[in-house]
DNA sequence: CGACTGTAGCTGTCACGACAGCAAATGTCT
DNA sequence: AGACATTTGCTGTCGTGACAGCTACAGTCG
């Protein structure tokens, strides 16, 4: 651990919370978190305001592209309703399902965002050739593919 | 967001609780939490034994290898003392300071947390050449040091 | 010695993520 | 039609991050 040595590096990545991808996650989450403040949004509020933007706007679907569950996106729904950001409206056709509608403020927000978020990338991606880029993208999906299918 | 297009990839990649990276780190702890459930353990909980099953024993040691603050150590700390897995014992020269010593309990965890880990990593690199091994996790800590410079 | 600064841990607060359990509404299949 | 399985959103619980603020103790320096 504290001497680099090569041999079973592979073991040492996934050493719990000290995990790279863990901790890379966590702090790119967090780094996202510092600049989105100023706004009075969390990183998984401004996604979920970003998506349902676009048109997106169940929950189940939103929660997909959050990755997220069902109990994270009712209470993630709760917290921008309270804040007046967004409205929950029946669906006309499933009496199960609701219809996420922003509001002229939540909708305010939303040109803000991308220049936000383009900033963190190349922050996080500085130094980076778009061919490393697209191989680190290319190898998180398969790392994700890995653990889905362990699933 | 769907379709696979090169262009402004980079943005893509960051558009916060979405992002790949976060994303992939979760899921990685996730996976890991299933793997020591049998065991009663979080991943913070059974890489914090592992680490103070090592010497280093004081919780702001111990927060550097775990990659959190110091009030998320004193919960960590609280609940695996609750569970009875170890124990907080004043410092002897530096009486601010705590050193945790693990009870027997404790200890008898720590040989079964390697394997679990291993196994882990098995799945998270499947598919993976020992070089593609060692490019991520350069990138990986490329991104760290990114991130950390901004802060 | 006494004020200053820094460090180590602790507590309160807010926002999640994962899991389990639930009720209402739909769909399905016989 | 009627029993069953599925889907959708909600609530309760636990474990963490990240932040802010506080106390006790240490180290430094005038």
């Amino acid at each position: 651990m504290n001497e680099n040595r090569a041999p079973q590096s592979t073991f040492e990545l996934v050493l719990g919370g000290g995990s790279l991808l863990v901790q890379v996650g966590r702090e790119l989450n967090t780094e996202t978190e510092r600049r989105l403040a100023p706004l009075g949004l969390t990183a998984q509020q401004a996604a979920l305001l970003l998506h349902a933007s676009r048109g997106d706007s169940t929950p189940s679907l939103l929660k997909s592209r959050l990755g997220t569950d069902t109990a994270g996106m009712t209470r993630l729904l709760d917290r921008l309703e309270a804040k007046g950001l967004l409205r929950r409206v029946r669906h006309p056709e499933d009496r199960r399902s609701i219809v996420i509608e922003l509001t002229d403020e939540g909708r305010a927000l939303v040109p803000g965002l991308p220049p936000i978020f383009g900033r963190i990338s190349h922050q996080v991606f500085a130094g980076f050739s778009p061919e490393e880029v697209a191989q680190v993208t290319d190898m998180l999906r398969r790392i994700l593919g890995n653990l889905a299918e362990g699933a």
